[in-house]
DNA sequence: TATGAATGAGCATTCATTCAT
DNA sequence: CATGAATGAATGCTCATTCAT
């Protein structure tokens, strides 16, 4: 399983087989569960090398957050075409978000659960990406109303609720995916779309909804 | 912040002092890096009376999911009138969740990062609960589209895929929440429950959605 | 299997309840694996009984080594009638000793392996009762050469020797008779008077044997 | 007493303090009495390095057994000429174990004391070379017998309790003559080989003896 | 570049023992 | 006479980390 063991690799070649091993077993055993001897040993290196090249054990979590942060957005960001309506750039952000999670289920967990489990300073790496991604959602909802030329009546403090709520939801969906047999990114994609497009309210004929007085 | 050391107490309240503890320290420093040491500290007694009292550190999480997980689901169960129409149980139960949530982010952090993220014994521990709120959802949205006369339309695995985004994003939200100053229930309450009930579409002026063909 | 929990029983009572507990979990699980709680549970009683009545677990070991020595030696004094030959009196004092060992395997445990495993101390304790048997067995040997005139050629220390091998031969085969299933005391005891008043070299036609030069 | 305090041995090395160590110190303390920051301090090494090499307390304790008994049988097999007759062998074994015993305290201390007392598993690793000796000692006995023309009358299991009873001695005696001051390998030797060969009935000129009717 | 050898510090767990009632 | 409540002090074991080569 682990990388074939060759001797005198340049040394971003390493790292990467660092990376990797480092990735699975975060996110297979879990941050604390995870031995830096087991790392060191599913890359096929010395435990001293990954003290060389990545430092600490705390640096090289935060070298998988980062790595896998940066190919999660860049995913995204590769499968949405900014000249499309509103829907459809929706639509192409979560497909590709939901395949990048189904094809990375290691990186999704130490992103999703491992890094937001084991202190502010893990989470906080995780914050800027999410950040980075609600913003895009943010700017997607309110360039539909805009199209549809509603803008006037959302404050931005709802649609950031919204954006928060559409993207809790995707994250929520692609851990249930990767756990559900059978269940394909395209539908988990289509499941929520479905969800935020029409909301349940469609089912009831549009009948309005508002907060009852506390 | 500790309990008082007050000596000789009865085991029974001996024992929510440890779990008080217990939730705590798991909560905020994650299973395990919470040492027991560290709870047996918080919670003003020796290292053995906790061993002697919930056995191992194993037991004493478990103990800490059930009894965590018992009190969200009371409290959702409690703040729900099932004669109400459908939205309005929504809106009851959302309320309800993330009121409780927010008075207890230790326990929440236990429910939903902790106990998902360190074995599948403890995860199925929560799915049981979760199951049994996924489950009440499903049923308001069955519920909602029979009063609506829309049933015919709604294929189960449909409904079922609905709540559980709707599930995944009550639980994101709460988290958010929690680490999101300003934020209150109800503001997150109402958030979802116009995301979940109006839909991003009725932005869009009813514009219905379909996925693009693959 | 523990003793019928009967309150308010008289000390000497429980005293001896207490004793025989411990004495048989001394003997199945060893001095230091038996824990104090082992002991007291199966004695019916609490532990800071114990530590009333007996003190302390070394003080609870000593008095365990003590009884069972002395019901050893009682057992094997009452078998032996000194108005018989030495050979008859020597075969009495197997036979009751294999028997006395055989119904008290525990007893014997803790005599023969867990009191000489486990500190001077306690070995010191069996020691004792070890020369009141050696000393018998010496007494009835050199009785014996002296019925058959022999005694001029045998020094003491030689006697002491052979005693001392008689009497390690038969605690090394009470031992095994209790490990084996199906050796009877009977047979362990003539096994040994076998081996002791035939010896050997009877099996080759009494040629001498004597130590080659260093 | 413990060795120098070296830094950077081999590892071959390291592991044969470690060993002497941990014999010195299970056979002095008894196996659970002996801490594992006790063998450790002993072989000069910090603990994990015991645990890196040697793995576990019940590993190393097996390890311990393991070499003693292959070095305890090694010396008697080294001892004894197998051309000589037998009576000649039963004394060059004798002495041979004699001498290593009394060379080798704590690891005969091991072997017949710690691992008979602390578990089957040890046991059995002990039982494995008792066996050998036994069935040296059995054909030994069997050869001799044969030399003398007598074998027709020696039924087998005859022998297999002689040779037990005769090993069993061994073994006291091996103990004894460790704590009794002055006893050399030689005297113990020539006083079990006197016990053997002549047995306590050539005291008394050939009385031959038989058990009385139960 | 790469590693075998080594350790300080901490953790879950257990046990003999005592106190207050 | 008897016990529920409580603890100080180990103990086996693991891990992140470093040094010498």
């Amino acid at each position: 399983m682990g990388a074939v063991k060759t001797k005198r690799m340049p040394r971003a070649v390493r790292e990467q087989q660092m990376l990797d091993a480092a990735v699975q077993t975060f996110g297979q055993r879990g941050y604390m569960a995870a031995s830096m001897d087991d790392i060191a040993e599913l890359a096929g290196v010395s435990k001293p090398l990954v003290y060389l090249y990545l430092n600490s054990k705390d640096d090289l979590f935060t070298a998988c957050i980062r790595r896998e942060a940066k190919a999660l957005t860049a995913a995204v960001r590769a499968g949405v075409h900014p000249e499309l309506p509103a829907d459809r750039q929706l639509w192409e952000g979560l497909l590709a978000f939901f395949t990048h999670t189904a094809r990375h289920p290691d990186g999704w967990s130490v992103l999703h659960l491992q890094a937001r489990t084991h202190g502010e300073t893990f989470a906080a790496e995780v914050t800027a990406m999410r950040t980075e991604i609600v913003t895009f959602v943010t700017q997607l909802i309110a360039d539909a109303a805009r199209e549809a030329h509603r803008d006037p009546d959302l404050p931005d403090k709802e649609v950031a609720g919204l954006a928060e709520a559409l993207v809790g939801a995707a994250e929520s969906l692609a851990t249930w995916a990767n756990a559900t047999p059978g269940v394909t990114a395209r539908q988990a994609a289509a499941t929520l779309m479905n969800f935020a497009w029409a909301g349940l309210g469609d089912l009831m004929a549009g009948r309005a909804w508002s907060p009852p007085p506390a």
